[in-house]
DNA sequence: GCCAAAGTTGGGAGCGTTCCCAACTTTTGG
DNA sequence: CCAAAAGTTGGGAACGCTCCCAACTTTGGC
């Protein structure tokens, strides 16, 4: 290994107060439990946990004498017991499942585990992120998610069919997947966005306002947004369509810059491009300006997904904003209704991205 | 809200196979304790507890037959019994402090969270990602984390000077912190990467290979990383300096390209451009692009960080790897030793940097 | 062979909650 | 003012594990 290291304890330094006297003091201040708060306000044990989880059928009299020696002695529930007396978790796992480490290049994944984490908890649950990158780890996951360590799972879909998919059909677990799962739409629940029809809309905009030929470069076959949003650009531009016309794109920067190179190649006279993502869309925006091309004037941009790449290119991308929160917000309902036992069929949501106009096209 | 959204439950459809009798079924498959194993294998209940942790001091045919009867129920230890049991709650949290949302976009998070999880789940413990954004929420998790609900903690500072620290110091949660912890550098372990000696070499080499000025744009000045990186280049060109090579960044693209910019403006003659994070090293590109330069030929570039940014652009970026998972694996060790009671003091780990060379020096 | 030491095993006593039932108290309606 | 209904409270019994001690078994040295 080339990296040396230093490692250095630090200099022995003033604590700022602090009363800790060590480690030989007396009482180590255990940690209290629902006992010490019902003998202090002088209630049972029983009552104490009756204002802990709602408070119901408790005087208010007594209601407040518990809550104030809870916060005397600074209680607070020990979520392992909790847990085990609930027989449940209280942890809901965020699986996700990708080869290509491609995900936290994803803006949107942000956005997900804010909005998870500040719904469950809301209800004193927890967000368990994992992730899986090699079969391997995905055994182990499968194992994992199976033997009943968490209470559900929020599997987020990446790119690919989803081996992990068929191992975790047999099985009961609780699960919702964001985005649609190729090959499994049946069998789980999913929230998914509209591809087809936000790029219907986004495309229909973008030919209203040019007069000449309109591209596309695409997203991977392979994925369901990537055939969805060409499945929309077909339907908008209608008979006009042609194969010249459509590129082949990963998600990645580099096959945006390609595509539109290969595209404008094939078509000189192209006036309009939907870029199946805003990412491939800062990279085909600089092959049009190798090109020559003036954007929008020459040739008018449209991306997806209101990524941060949309207003760090310059002139800021005219794109179709997802509407993430939405998304998880629906996944955890679903999957709460499944665990409460609410539901058994499997439940899709298709919600709509807006058009966000900017200065592309 | 303007997006729709249509529900639908799915058409009934045949599941492959399954023995899932649905709900009316008898005998509901509870899931199997421990009992149930020391049954099936014959033995007691502290013998097969003993099998779960490690099998010492049982004799091998025995510790086959309990084995054998795990398999056969497919039994999994319940972890929130073994939590309570254990007095403690075998999970670690990653908090991330961020209140840019900048977060998702550093590729190097999607690396710490991976080797943090498999470290982990070697020793079957969790790792708990949480986030705060706002003054609200680092409250929340301020009393969360110091209410016990985790065993220690890995802090992710993005950028800022944290508040959250100043919150976490008169509390005794083991606690390492990614990055220096500016302002509290004593108060707590951290692991580092000594970035100062990076740039120094990066700069140094870059130096060597071109022969007029060499500029820089640099992080923030609010940040250790930018300013240990400015400082690294300053000891490099030793007596070349001049504030005049300098232009201040923020580690956004956009920042690049301006800082590149300005320092073209200011010197015509720049050679050489050290530019403190790979993201804004392809701002810059774009902006000499833009002003006609070659590069390397006319101006030689390098970058910092080794993010996919960086094999991206054309010509692909010499920059410096950071020993991500070293960084991980040091701070799991600090951090398990502090829970453990082996440390006491605050330990500070700074590792070092490599150059990669690639096609922009 | 014998005895002490080492190795192995069983099971009681928690760990800190929730759940639930029985007992008690208050409210309500006539 | 009384009885029934509704509301409130206490505390026993889990939940499923680990820890630990006492009892039992095996090993090893002389």
């Amino acid at each position: 290994m080339a990296t040396s290291d230093q490692r250095s304890a630090a200099p022995a330094q003033q604590r700022p107060a602090a009363g800790d006297a060590g480690s030989g003091s007396a009482a180590a201040a255990r940690r209290p439990t629902i006992e010490d708060v019902a003998r202090l306000a002088g209630v049972s044990r029983g009552t104490v946990s009756r204002v802990l989880n709602g408070g119901r059928n408790v005087r208010p009299a007594v209601l407040d004498t518990v809550n104030a020696a809870i916060d005397a002695l600074g209680y607070s529930v020990n979520q392992a017991a909790r847990n085990l007396a609930r027989g449940h978790t209280g942890s809901i796992a965020f699986v996700i499942s990708d080869r290509e480490e491609r995900l936290f290049e994803d803006p949107n994944f942000g956005l997900f585990v804010r909005v998870f984490s500040r719904q469950l908890r809301a209800n004193g649950r927890h967000l368990l992120m994992t992730t899986a990158q090699d079969e391997e780890e995905e055994n182990f996951l499968g194992d994992y998610l199976t033997l009943g360590h968490v209470d559900g799972a929020l599997l987020a879909l990446t790119h690919e069919r989803e081996p992990l998919l068929g191992r975790l059909l047999s099985n009961h677990l609780p699960l919702v997947v964001l985005g649609k799962p190729l090959g499994y739409e049946d069998a789980f629940s999913w929230v998914a966005i509209d591809d087809e029809k936000a790029a219907f809309t986004v495309v229909s905009y973008l030919a209203s306002r040019v007069g000449g030929p309109v591209g596309t470069v695409t997203g991977p076959m392979h994925t369901s947004s990537g055939r969805e949003r060409l499945e929309g650009y077909r339907r908008a531009i209608g008979d006009q369509f042609r194969t010249g016309l459509v590129a082949a794109g990963d998600w990645s920067l580099r096959s945006g810059r390609l595509g539109a190179q290969q595209l404008l190649d094939r078509n000189p006279e192209l006036r309009g491009l939907f870029v199946a993502s805003d990412l491939m869309a800062v990279g085909a925006i600089g092959a049009l300006r190798d090109a020559g091309r003036r954007i929008p004037q020459d040739v008018a941009v449209v991306g997806f997904d209101n990524s941060a790449a949309a207003t760090m290119v310059e002139p800021a991308l005219t794109t179709m904003r997802n509407p993430i929160e939405q998304t998880a917000l629906e996944a955890l309902q679903i999957l709460d209704d499944q665990i409460a036992g609410r539901v058994r069929q499997p439940v899709h949501v298709l919600l709509s991205s807006e058009l966000v106009e900017r200065g592309s096209a």
